[in-house]
DNA sequence: CTAGTCAAGAGTAATTTAGTCGGAGATAGA
DNA sequence: TCTATCTCCGACTAAATTACTCTTGACTAG
């Protein structure tokens, strides 16, 4: 429940190899390959390969066709590549419940009667903006952010 | 990516109709079936069934043997159920991540390897706290509670 | 020219989720 | 007592999603 896929996984780790193996970013980033990352992490090469397609079109990362010498680098600093927009890139835009981003047609038919959609639109609000409060950059050093979740019932104000 | 099960959603739209049926607590509580629910919102009696079946084995809600006056009553107050006790119940111990809550066997082969644990474990533990944080009865009133999500790098701390 | 790379789409296998079915036990009311 | 109506439970099927594979093509450094 609430899991990220496999898909989802494999491309976190593979940003986080890339971002590492261009170190500061003084010299130029180094250019790793496929095969490289897969191997790193057992992973399935032909599947890690269509994730780092899909990166690549989202600009995450960037491709270069150097023949032998190909491979992917960051498309962009590492603290600007939130996990948010990883997961988008990667599994189509992310919400706890259908309703949300859905197209007119199949838009759920309890709409009128589902009371339940407020509170869970608020949830899922913070969800991303958790998701998207961390950033490649950050899974690089050993100290990830501070993540507060405070939850404040509206008690004081009324009852 | 990232979304509730159909279970789940029955679940918590059903404790939302169990809740709002059984009113302000003073008088005792009516008791309502499955068929009821499931005709308001339009769900696969059968499929409710079973889910309010778990529910009422994890004391989520008590069921009331009466024969055709049978059905199922809240089995605690509505602000002592969380989203987060309801998922559990229904789908297992929820997390973003495997390896957090693995048995020995199956645990993840390249866990040394895997530097994205920390920083995936922290949001595991802020969506948790999320979703501990609304109950039912937040769900009940219109108003529901205000979730501030903060993200604190620490970087004025080192860097 | 060749080996090694990214790109893209179609196809298959495995797993998970959703939903169904049939039978058992209990009870209120006729 | 009989019947209708409920909860309960497990096994089963069906559908959908996810994971993974295969094939083909285009490009390029050496």
């Amino acid at each position: 429940m609430l899991k990220f896929s496999k898909k989802a996984d494999y491309a976190l780790l593979a940003l986080q190899y890339i971002a590492s193996a261009q170190g500061g970013g003084a010299l130029p980033p180094r250019v790793v390959n496929t095969k490289e990352i897969a191997e790193e992490h057992f992973m399935p090469v032909e599947l890690l390969a269509k994730v780092l397609q899909t990166l690549a079109r989202h600009q995450i990362i960037e491709s270069h066709h150097n023949g032998p010498k190909g491979g992917y680098v960051l498309g962009r600093e590492p603290k600007d590549i939130t996990i948010a927009q990883v997961l988008e890139a990667i599994e189509g835009p992310l919400g706890i419940t259908d309703c949300y981003h859905e197209k007119e047609e199949s838009s759920c038919d309890q709409m009128d009667r589902c009371n339940i959609r407020t509170p869970l639109l608020k949830i899922q609000e913070s969800i991303y903006t958790l998701l998207n409060g961390m950033s490649i950059e950050d899974m690089l050093r050993d100290e990830s952010p501070l993540i507060i979740v405070e939850s404040l019932k509206p008690q004081g104000v009324h009852s």
